[in-house]
RNA sequence: GGGCGAUUAGCUCAGUCGGUAGAGCGCCUCCUUUACACGGAGGAAGUCGGCGGUUCGAGCCCGUCAUCGCCCA
């Protein structure tokens, strides 16, 4: 093996023999039970970011730790359309490109570009998945706009219409001005500004003064069609009724009442605009006011501004009305004020609320059985508290605008009648009107909201509405492991679409990882420029490292902070496991292999009760999601149980040992390989080749990736030796070592050590190589000496013959130290041993541990204060 | 405005059943001992955000306040 293990090369040579072995392929008709997971499927415009990278991760490490535990694993890999973002981006090149929009083109021919970008670009994310290592099983590989997929969607749609929970009707959408397409509540967000809230003055129609009324959008002013007041606000019944002269148009608009006013807020009059504000749409509609469109789908003012306004952009109109408000000495104040403003998700544009026609669906029914799911643990979310967002959200769910102004993504599948107007909604193109018999059909120039196919993703990618073996084999999923960004966008809808056509939850538990933040806890972000790139990560310290820190970090519900610390710690790691397996191998002549019989001493028996009790806690870890847990577990488990102790302990054994004793280093070593290998799996497969492969009984096969999960290897079952041998061992060795540290004695320098540990004396060759001493003599007897330095352990007393060396005001301080931490420790455990209401009361083991822990303590303390002379 | 989460060593974070706090990194001292300097040995470092309560005992349970973050309106 070479002294340090090539990461770049390992990654590109075992991906491609892995998938070369077809080894990551589901086997349906294995007879093995099946466990699924379905990736979150990344934007085909996506490049492998720290959140990809997070989420793969946690699904190839359950994935590799499933399939050895026997289960027939599949992981379905795929990507999204992202309707609005492949669009942009390719609008935006097309732009740069030619100079020409989509409207240049035909819709065909536009699609045609969309398409040829996609075979161009799909590879791009799927090449980062398998340099991440996932084992995705790429013969099922999917994509949202497949035709099966796409018959998925038209299946749903047009059930759900002849239901009647997919209609078509003008209501009141946010309006993203420019991606020119209608969004669902969940695109919008809200986002802080400081802005102004301009008070204005309307005067009454009769002469008889005005009403005040705030706005941070006074454009909208012109197409206001009432004021309203709170019924109960005693300022302004007497107004109720009223007439009021807008200002700026020749239009007479009521004053009325609403309960949805805030007197409170403003002067405690709202203008109302039920165009363009949803809150004074539902007034409007209660209160049977006029909704006047004075701004249309290209932010522009309508004709219905006015001739003055018509045409401006509504920000510019802003200014327009302002300043004619100024002249018309209409304005009452002007306040600094910060508001939320609604902007795409998407595109970040200021959205227009705006009455529109478009395609809904009603999920009341399916958010009832999502949240029932929920409560009744149909559906597990792992951290548990989600539960309570989810509730919420679905309680208090609207329906879902589905239908996008947009070329990218299932097209509707809906025709109207150029004769008589028809609506026909079906699987395919109806060939005649079914109501007038003519031929000619318009389709629907909209497409469907990109999650509208998400949501359908648990069943798609097994062929559904077709009734495969694989629907029936993998569906129900697993496990869903996803970000908790896309709880509502994806996972809700995922559960009531599930619910809904398949009758069954589309995932029995939800793992929520967290967010991948930089080192100092801030979220990653371009224009911060504090954006680490996973793929830089890969070559710089190894898919592995990158791997097991994410691993390490991911504590479900915590925000994980990436640094260059971490990676480098793994990448230490990967390093200690490379150069521990190099020196077993070094040490291994052919013949030993795995079926030489192994011979166990008191290291082994210890190093096999810290391998099956960690690799039980393992177990358990990946079963509950705790991957931090499972990845801290293995690294103590080879760094200080493998490494620093056992193989120390072992070195006399594997340079000049029996073949036995080799044997079970070599047992060890691949049950610890077998164990990290879904954490690290280039690491451990490249390690595996160069020492077990050849070493594996005939017929067995040679990929590590392949091989049983050891929590059940017969080896960690053997029980034997003293069992606190090693621990003394331990505890004897650190006490020679800090002697010397202490004495300020060069560790290299070789003095005789005594210590009335007898028990110990088997190990005396490890501790004199390993703590460099000339000796070691076990004795009952005292051994104090003026020439000595001398410590006081738990069971025992040791000491170094240091003629010549010894530093007696260090040793005379160490002691005194030694001293003053043993009163410090006591103080408390005397106090509460003396309690009479603790020993009563507290559980008789509580008790008695601590009465050890004091006994002991008080023993030392008397050694000590011997030594010292008191 | 409502809800959720967080506050533990210099930094980033773990901490199960309530029994008296750990890791990685960093810091100080020392060591090229034939797996590993991406290493080894030793060491320093915490009023567990504040206050109050329950308990024999609280980082953990309850209340409250403060600060920060996220989601929803």
């Amino acid at each position: 093996m070479d002294k340090a293990f090539d990461f770049r090369t390992a990654q590109t040579r075992w991906y491609e023999q892995w998938e070369a072995s077809k080894i990551f392929e589901a086997q349906p008709t294995s007879g093995k039970t099946p466990w699924s997971i379905v990736i979150p499927p990344p934007n085909i415009t996506g490049n492998l970011h720290m959140g990809h990278a997070l989420v793969f991760t946690l699904h190839d490490v359950l994935t590799r730790f499933k399939r050895a535990q026997g289960f027939d694993a599949l992981w379905v890999p795929g990507v999204d359309h992202a309707g609005i973002a492949t669009q942009m981006v390719v609008e935006r090149q097309l732009k740069a490109d030619t100079g020409k929009t989509r409207h240049d083109f035909t819709r065909e021919e536009f699609l045609e570009k969309l398409w040829s970008w996609k075979e161009q670009n799909q590879g791009a994310i799927e090449n980062q998945l398998r340099r991440m290592g996932a084992s995705v099983d790429w013969t099922r590989k999917r994509f949202t706009m497949d035709p099966d997929l796409n018959q998925a969607v038209r299946k749903v749609f047009v059930e759900a219409y002849k239901e009647g929970r997919i209609y078509r009707g003008p209501r009141m959408i946010q309006w993203d001005p420019a991606s020119q397409t209608a969004l669902s509540d969940l695109e919008v967000k809200y986002v802080e500004k400081q802005g102004k809230l301009w008070h204005l003055r309307y005067p009454f129609a009769d002469g008889s003064g005005y009403l005040v009324v705030a706005t941070t959008r006074p454009e909208t002013m012109l197409g206001d069609t009432g004021v309203a007041v709170h019924p109960e606000d005693a300022r302004y019944t007497h107004l109720l009724g009223k007439t009021l002269q807008l200002p700026l148009t020749n239009r007479e608009i009521p004053v009325v009442a609403d309960a949805f006013v805030d007197p409170k807020f403003g002067t405690g009059c709202v203008k109302l605009t039920p165009a363009h504000d949803p809150n004074d749409h539902a007034a409007g509609k209660r209160l049977a006011l006029a909704s006047i469109t004075v701004i249309g789908f290209d932010a522009k003012m309508t004709l219905a501004a006015g001739d003055k306004y018509a045409g401006m952009d509504r920000f510019e109109c802003r200014k327009a009305v302002l300043a004619d408000l100024v002249e018309l000495d209409l304005i009452e104040k002007i306040e600094d004020y910060t508001h939320q403003v609604s902007v795409s998700d998407r595109s970040g544009a200021v959205l227009e609320p705006l009455v529109s026609t478009q395609w809904f669906m009603d999920v009341k029914e399916a958010a009832a059985k999502a949240l029932t799911a929920v409560q009744t643990g149909a559906i597990q979310f792992t951290p548990e508290h989600h539960a309570a967002v989810w509730q919420h959200w679905l309680t208090n769910i609207q329906d879902w605008c589905i239908s996008r102004q947009l070329v990218w993504g299932h097209r509707i599948p809906a025709w109207t009648c150029g004769t008589c107007g028809e609506l026909h909604v079906e699987m395919e193109a109806p060939s005649a009107c079914c109501a007038c018999g003519a031929g000619e059909l318009i389709q629907d120039p909209d497409t469907l909201d990109t999650w509208f196919s998400s949501a359908l993703w648990p069943f798609s990618v097994f062929g559904w509405p077709e009734k495969t073996t694989e629907l029936a084999r993998y569906y129900p999923t697993s496990v869903l492991i996803t970000g908790y960004d896309i709880l509502f966008f994806w996972v809700a809808r995922m559960a009531m679409a599930g619910l809904t056509w398949m009758g069954e939850v589309p995932f029995r538990k939800v793992y929520f990882n967290s967010l991948v933040r930089d080192a100092s806890g801030q979220k990653m972000s371009k224009t911060k420029g504090n954006v680490i790139d996973p793929l830089e990560v890969m070559e710089e310290y190894g898919t592995d490292a990158l791997r097991f820190s994410l691993a390490i970090m991911a504590a479900p519900g915590t925000d994980i902070a990436m640094s260059t610390a971490r990676l480098e710690a793994s990448r230490n790691f990967c390093n200690k496991l490379w150069n521990a397996s190099r020196f077993v191998q070094l040490n291994l002549d052919e013949s030993i292999t795995l079926e030489t019989e192994p011979e166990f001493g008191e290291a082994e028996f210890w190093l096999i009760k810290k391998m099956r009790e960690g690799l039980h806690a393992v177990t358990k870890a990946l079963e509950e999601f705790r991957f931090h847990e499972a990845s801290d577990l293995l690294y103590h488990l080879v760094w200080d149980d493998f490494c620093a102790t056992y193989i120390e302990l072992a070195k006399v054994q594997l340079v000049s040992g029996t073949p036995g004793q080799k044997a079970a280093i070599l047992r060890f070593l691949d049950i610890l390989l077998r164990a990290l290998h879904p954490f690290v799996p280039f690491l451990t497969e490249e390690i595996h080749e160069q020492v077990i492969a050849a070493r594996l009984p005939q017929g067995e096969n040679p990929l590590l990736a392949l091989r049983s999960w050891p929590v059940d290897e017969p080896v960690l079952k053997i029980q034997g030796g003293d069992g606190t041998l090693i621990p003394r061992f331990q505890e004897l060795l650190s006490a020679f070592l800090r002697l010397k540290a202490d004495q300020g004695v060069d560790p290299a320098k070789r003095v005789p050590a005594f210590t009335t540990l007898v028990e110990l004396e088997p190990f005396t060759e490890a501790l004199k190589s390993i703590a460099r001493l000339e000796s070691v003599t076990f004795t009952q007897g005292d051994l104090t000496s003026p020439t000595r330095s001398v410590a006081v352990l738990a069971g025992g007393t040791v000491a170094l013959e240091l003629a010549g060396l010894k530093d007696p005001a260090a040793e005379q301080a160490k002691l005194e130290k030694e001293l003053a931490k043993l009163e410090k420790e006591l103080e408390p455990l005397r106090a509460r041993l003396a309690d009479d209401s603790f020993i009563t009361k507290a559980p008789e083991a509580a008790v008695s541990k601590l009465r050890g822990q004091a006994e002991e303590r008080e023993q030392r303390l008397a050694h000590v204060k011997a030594l010292l002379g008191c």
